[in-house]
DNA sequence: TGCATACCTG
DNA sequence: CAGGTATGCA
């Protein structure tokens, strides 16, 4: 949708194209209060939005606005507008997309210069930006005033042009209006990303909110040399400087705007990246990448099916269907055999010799990035473009990645052979017991959510409602019981009706058990002998109400009324093939409440017991199979 | 008493 | 299915 608007301008990026056509129109929208905080803010973007239809008498800006479509210079509103500032503005595109160049990659992570910028590239800024655009839209609510804005824009822009021909041109104007919107998301949550790498330097945070997002914070906390003071200065200094410059770029032109950008992020990524290194050096952490990000089962499938890597390894915007329920399989399947090695489930993690070049990881890449790129580059060994590490960035600040990194055990065990293919579990994990507060912490889920993000998982696309189920209901070992255990639970009633707790920890070897665990398994099979009697009794009675006259005459087979009552409660998908023991036992019940009730014992309160007496004798071993979870 | 289970209810 | 209550046993 917006290759055809842009399509005249097509000699560079989309990113380059909206920030030569409306960089300068930003003022006009909603989140220009985004370069300050004043009320000069709301003056400019007012007088923008309300005169720039009527009037040449406005900034500069409006001249460059001007050079849209929409504008006044250009009367037709051709991409010939632009050319009067064609040099110019090329010189501030350059700069900008050095910026976003910089925070994708290494500042030599780009190997080829802008010239080269390919339609791929300039596809992939859309796609990210689409994609960027479409998380926020479920994210902001407010959403909805942007389009109104753009809107207004663009009415206004077909009357002032005073050409009507076209509501192709509106279109396009809207479009490009859109567009700019979204560049203009991304450039504030630039912004604002770096700001918080800033303000989350400070080992003191002044927010406890973000104290789970910060885990990085535990590395840098424990070797850094640097004093509280001087972090809390330069927060401070930063975050001044920040809306400093953004104030006076927002007064003076644009050339300054974009000087600050790229001064504010190569400065914020550059420093953090320093210091990360810096830090993570003086530890003994290996912040390799390949060792930490790589070496997950999904990426070496990935890699075995190196045709579909670009697909499989897309960002979390290429949603597989397929991700999810795959990765749940590796969990259940990795999960540890004994509950006494809950403890080392944290060794379980990365693990993996993970010698494999990163070349071969990702055979799609074709620019592979540096050992020493930028932090949230290490987490892409996936053939990502710029974009896609951009909206990453943006999506999650590069201290996202840098909570990620610092999840990484300090040491190691990588040749354990054990390897657990959950990272974001065994991260999860690890985060709690190191960070000791992702627990229940309102933020845990962020946190989860980008480490999980951030490992080269690009299938396990986790909401924060399922992750936080993963962080709060399954470690290693089980703390709470899952609907999968419930299931399993009713699976083995077709076994035993009475299970002894023994049993029950046999069977449930993922469950820490716990007096309260215990009881509710115990309650479930409760409830499942219940609905069985009642069941029982009721057919029973059915029986006699029929006119059968002998018990022979009742038997139960996978036909009857009586089982499919009973299957669709205990096995309801119907994939399990109840075993014929199961028949049996149901229809010596059934005699059984015949007998009674033809009996007239049932005028005894206690009639049933002995019916459960006779029963709970029948049953049977559980197959060995339920005792690993991932029968399940 | 404390525990386990049955029974009842929502 | 879970919570509450009642019952029975050691």
């Amino acid at each position: 949708m917006y290759d055809e608007p842009l399509a005249p301008y097509s000699n560079g990026s989309i990113i380059s194209q909206l920030l030569c056509k409306t960089i300068h129109s930003k003022r006009a929208l909603d989140e220009s209060h985004f370069y300050l905080s004043s009320s000069a803010a709301a003056a400019a973007a007012a007088a923008d939005s309300g005169q720039e239809d009527q009037s040449s008498v406005s900034s500069k800006d409006s001249t460059v606005e001007a050079a849209s479509p929409v504008g006044l210079v250009s009367t037709g509103g051709s991409p010939e507008g632009e050319h009067p500032i064609n040099d110019h503005l090329q010189a501030k595109r350059a700069r900008v997309e050095n910026i976003i160049r910089v925070m994708a990659g290494s500042p030599n992570g780009r190997q080829h210069g802008d010239g080269e910028r390919s339609d791929a590239d300039a596809r992939d800024a859309r796609e990210a930006r689409e994609a960027y655009r479409e998380n926020k839209r479920k994210q902001r609510l407010p959403q909805h005033q942007d389009h109104s804005c753009a809107g207004q824009v663009s009415r206004k822009a077909g009357g002032g042009g005073g050409s009507e021909n076209s509501n192709a041109k509106d279109e396009e104007c809207h479009k490009l209006k859109e567009q700019l919107h979204s560049m203009q998301r991304l450039l504030h949550q630039l912004q604002e990303k770096f700001l918080q790498v800033y303000n989350r330097e400070d080992p003191e945070y002044d927010n406890p909110d973000e104290a789970d997002m910060g885990a990085e914070h535990d590395v840098l906390e424990e070797s850094s040399e640097l004093h509280e003071d001087d972090f809390d200065r330069k927060s401070r200094r930063a975050a001044a400087d920040c809306k400093d410059r953004a104030k006076a770029t927002q007064q003076r032109e644009s050339p300054n705007l974009q000087e600050a950008l790229k001064q504010e992020l190569s400065r914020a990524v550059n420093d953090c990246v320093d210091r990360v290194f810096k830090k993570a050096s003086s530890s003994g952490l290996d912040l390799s990448p390949r060792q930490h990000l790589c070496s997950t089962p999904e990426l070496q499938l990935v890699d075995r099916k190196s045709q579909q890597a670009s697909s499989a390894l897309d960002p979390p915007q290429a949603d597989d269907p397929a991700a999810k329920p795959r990765s749940l399989e590796y969990y259940d399947s990795s999960e540890v055999q004994s509950p006494q090695d809950q403890t080392e489930a944290l060794s379980l993690v990365v693990r993996k010799p993970a010698v494999t070049p990163l070349s071969s990881v990702t055979p799609a890449v074709k620019r592979p990035y540096p050992v020493h790129q930028a932090p949230f580059q290490f987490n892409y060994t996936t053939p990502l473009h710029d974009s896609h590490i951009l909206e990453h960035l943006l999506k999650y600040g590069p201290h996202s990645n840098f909570g990620g990194l610092s999840c990484m055990p300090p040491s190691l065990d990588r040749t354990s052979p054990d390897s657990v293919d959950l990272p974001w579990d065994a991260i999860a994990m690890r985060s709690k017991v190191t960070s000791g507060h992702l627990g229940h912490h309102p933020r845990s889920s962020s946190l989860g959510a980008v480490t999980v993000d951030n490992l080269c998982l690009p299938h396990v696309k986790i909401e924060c409602g399922e992750l936080v189920c993963f962080l709060t209901r399954r470690p290693y070992i089980q703390e709470g019981l899952t609907p999968s255990h419930l299931k399993k639970a009713k699976l083995m009633f077709f076994y035993t009706r009475y299970p002894s707790s023994n049993v029950l920890k046999t069977f449930f070897p993922d469950v820490k058990f716990n007096r309260c665990i215990t009881s509710q398994l115990i309650k479930w099979f409760s409830n499942f002998r219940e609905f069985y009697y009642i069941q029982m009794e009721k057919f029973a009675r059915q029986a006699i109400l029929d006119g059968v006259g002998e018990v022979k005459d009742i038997s139960v087979s996978r036909d009857s009324e009586l089982f499919r009552a009973l299957n669709m409660h205990y096995n309801k998908a119907n994939d399990f093939h109840v075993p014929d023991r199961f028949l049996e036992v149901a229809e010596i019940t059934l005699h059984e409440f015949y007998n009674a009730i033809t009996a007239s014992k049932d005028s005894d309160p206690a009639w049933k017991k002995a019916i459960y007496k006779v029963i709970c004798k029948l049953d049977s071993d559980v197959p060995e199979e339920f005792k690993t979870s991932s029968y399940l």
